[in-house]
RNA sequence: GGGCCCGUAGCUCAGUCAGGUAGAGCAUCUGGCUUUUAACCAGGUGGUCGGGGGUUCGAUCCCCCCCGGGCCCGCCA
């Protein structure tokens, strides 16, 4: 929306040959750096720039606050330390407009620390008004849809992002010093696979055919492992085409690695490693506050098996589930699923018996081989799989298996559920034929695992939704 | 997909219970002010009360439908 008094001093400012858009500016600190070494910049000239976000005046001495990334400082201006055509600028400049001001580094007479403006230039004329100054932007439909509203307003939010950059940068480093190989791998898939979840179709006209965006990149991962590359992660930008709440977005980011000669323990101990160090690294201590609650990442993390749990709470014995008793169970259980099979009976009993009773982080094991179509089955005892998910705050962080690296079986797996998909089960993907041939050359034994971004940001930055940790969140469109 | 709640000025919110032509603060405009910082003082501008339909002499308010958002439930990471 243009404001037409803004647009008023626009045109001003293009008649007085003032350029309101000029290419670039020599930014030399930042608010909190000048803040934070006050004492020896004290009387040094030095410029900075930034959105003009509070503008008091009195008469012919002027008070701006400027917001830049770090921060926010006050700028003095008066005839007496500001050139004349930058007070008639200021004539021309409104909250929300970005400057540019070189200046001396000083306390205001309350001892604020200040520059005192000596040339204001304007880098960019704002047209549109600036949300509230003391309340802010709390409208979160606005806030999601207009986010570049919200971080103006809302310097806070900015936190929130940058803790999500550092979690996913520690990941990198994390993996990057392990010998990890970063891959990108297909977002737009001829199938899709690797996991239970309705896909987004698209269709790709020069090739004629329908593709999906990927619901995630395991199979592709594995490939490079089968290829030989031993080591490979991929931050992965994933697509399932189901409802928005506050732990789910339709498009969210995994972190998945996978390392051949590796299984499901090794990679508890490297996971437990890696998320208590990411919270050491953040916070300087492994217990952090969440929701008024203490959570504690001191390793080994808990450990809980998933079948053992269920029977001794429910005193149902998952493991030999079968589809023709999951209706049963599922109506003496007070469970509602999508589809009344095996996979999503048990599903609903873990998220009855055993869900509400994961705060601190804790892993929980060996799941029923019937939910576990890419995984091997648990030493001794094939009714049970290698995986382990990982729970933080009653959420499910990330899901980990012992790969299945048998070939036969694995096509037996496919088929079984091609069988569920045909029983008219949505999520369960497709049989993929490229992958089983790259199985049949021989992949070496490996672990593999896939965390969500999305949910440790939320955790570690105290958020109850998904959407503050997603810049621009799905939202529907206006009409 | 089901339930509950919300939508009033650019922003933050009152008003709706009990129907009678809409208010505040901030922003904005005009004037004043040389140490303010939610600056202050004085005076203005600004609204199809989310959209449509109904009831009524009269609807922001009551009823219905639709749109958008939030929370909870179901499903999924």
């Amino acid at each position: 929306m243009i404001d037409k008094f803004k647009q008023e001093k626009l045109k001003k400012l293009l008649d007085l040959g003032i350029d309101p858009y000029p290419y670039s500016f020599r930014q030399e600190m930042h608010a909190e750096e000048i803040k934070a070494r006050f004492d020896e910049l004290q009387g040094r000239r030095s410029s900075i720039a930034g959105r003009a976000v509070s503008i008091r005046h009195m008469g012919q001495l002027f008070f701006i606050d400027i917001l830049d990334a770090s921060g926010k400082i006050q700028v003095l201006a008066s005839p007496q330390m500001t050139k004349k055509e930058s007070l008639e600028l200021l004539g021309m400049v409104d909250m929300g407009d970005i400057l540019g001001i070189e200046g001396i580094i000083n306390r205001s007479k309350r001892g604020e620390i200040s520059i005192e403006g000596h040339e204001i230039i304007i880098l960019s004329k704002s047209l549109s008004p600036m949300p509230e100054k003391f309340h802010g932007l709390s409208d979160t439909e606005l806030r999601y849809r207009k986010r570049h509203l919200d971080l103006a307003a809302n310097p806070e939010v900015r936190k929130y992002f940058i803790t999500r950059a550092r979690i996913l940068s520690y990941f990198r480093r994390f993996l990057d010093s392990r010998g990890y190989i970063e891959f990108e791998t297909p977002i737009l898939q001829p199938t899709y696979g690797g996991a239970n979840a309705e896909p987004f179709v698209t269709r790709y006209k020069a090739l004629d055919a329908d593709f999906y965006l990927r619901v995630s990149d395991e199979l592709y991962l594995k490939r490079l492992i089968i290829g030989g590359m031993e080591k490979v992660y991929e931050v992965s930008k994933d697509f399932r085409n189901e409802d928005i709440d506050s732990t789910h977005n339709p498009e969210f980011t995994q972190v998945e690695f996978y390392e051949a000669y590796k299984d499901y323990n090794d990679f508890m101990t490297m996971t437990e490693e890696l998320i208590s160090s990411l919270v050491m690294e953040l916070f300087g201590s492994y217990r952090i506050q969440y929701q008024g609650k203490e959570l504690d990442f001191t390793p080994p993390f808990r450990r809980v098996y998933w079948v053992e749990e269920v029977k001794k709470l429910s005193g149902i014995d998952v493991s030999v589930l079968t589809d023709d008793q999951a209706g049963q169970v599922a109506a003496r259980e007070g469970l509602k699923t999508s589809t009344v099979n095996a996979y999503h009976v048990a599903d609903g009993l873990f998220d009855k018996y055993i869900k509400p009773n994961l705060h601190n982080p804790t892993f929980v094991l060996d799941f029923p081989s019937y939910m576990c179509p890419l995984t091997k089955d648990k030493r001794g005892n094939p009714k049970l799989s290698e995986r382990f998910e990982v729970f933080i705050a009653g959420r499910e962080e990330g899901n980990c298996y012992s790969e299945l690296t048998d070939p036969i079986e694995q096509r037996r797996k496919f088929e079984q559920q091609e069988l569920e998909r045909e029983h008219g089960d949505a999520e369960a993907p497709p049989s993929d034929e490229g992958f089983l041939e790259a199985i049949e050359f021989g992949m070496p034994p490996t672990a593999g695992i896939g965390l969500s971004i999305d949910r440790l940001a939320m955790i570690l930055t105290d958020n109850i939704s998904i959407k503050e940790l997603l810049a621009f969140p799905t939202m529907r469109p206006k009409k």
